[in-house]
DNA sequence: GAACAATAATTGCATTTGCAAATATCGGTC
DNA sequence: GACCGATATTTGCAAATGCAATTATTGTTC
């Protein structure tokens, strides 16, 4: 019998919002939120990138990282700016300032996976997270049936 | 060195957000979203629920999950009434529509899992699983620390 | 090199979200 | 049994989100 409380994606999700949660309330006496975190962090790891490219890393939607980014540079923690050799496409880096910041928040971040996966010998923690990310790679395959799957009911329904 | 790209609520975060995104699309064409949808299976699996425990069942925001669970009752999805016998509280359940609807889609998200895991062995899919409910519940331990955290940075602030 | 398709980012607009305040009911106390 | 604090849900309001359309630039074809 299928129960949605032993799913993976139920309990994925669940650590998922949970850690999230508690992590935007340890770090918003610093001024920024969870997904700012998140930007400075990819940046801090891989500078230098463009809107698409940080989109694609941090799972946020283009258009919400289109604004977050413009926030972010009103507040002085990145820059943005149009390239000169491909005016279509944008830089965005750190500014002294976000480093700054982010380098004060990434320890507690560290700590916030430590505490998390204390209970846990070290292997296995290794070991769920390359699962993680090889399902994450898994989940392209998911994405012709989707479409096909929506054919199908498109044409049933215009038949009608 | 810290690197954001391997750390576990990244690796979480991603896959979490990927199948949710995936998911939603398939299921679009049933007219329903996968909030919507995730309060369907909890009340499949746990019918009768009081609106606070449904959100801390779907790790939906309990005000949130009150609109949204309006929105299903106008679609005849489910039924919401005060109890007689405690009229603070509200009992929420699936309608005959809810039920069937939430059947045809169970089997999508069951294929859905098994598509994310299926170059798994089992034994590290339920290992896995039950690393992330422990997880869960170690996560409890940070609430202290957080307001603490959080009213020393106050104390200082407020001195300054 | 003009016209058109493709790529990248931004913006308009409607919907969703979440905090804080309001509302409603209950349980206990005097 | 009137009053007060606690519990449960809902609602007001401002901010965040995401899709679709728009803008801007580059690449391609004739």
């Amino acid at each position: 019998m299928y129960r949605l409380t032993n799913s993976f994606p139920y309990l994925l999700n669940r650590v998922g919002v949970q850690m999230g949660e508690l992590f935007s309330r340890r770090i918003a006496g610093y001024g920024v939120t969870l997904p700012m975190y998140r930007v400075m962090a990819a940046l801090w790891e891989t500078g230098d990138q463009r809107l698409g490219d940080l989109a694609a890393m941090t799972t946020i939607e283009i258009s919400t990282l289109s604004r977050l980014v413009g926030e972010m540079k009103r507040r002085g923690l990145v820059t943005r700016a149009r390239l000169k050799d491909n005016g279509r496409t944008v830089a965005i880096n750190l500014t002294p300032k976000g480093r700054t910041l982010v380098e004060e928040l990434i320890p507690i971040a560290i700590h916030f996976e430590e505490v998390a996966v204390r209970d846990f010998p070290s292997k296995s923690i290794s070991d769920l997270k390359s699962v993680l990310a090889e399902i994450y790679e898994s989940l392209k395959s998911l994405e012709p049936e989707i479409e096909e799957a929506n054919k199908v009911r498109k044409a049933a329904k215009t038949k009608a």
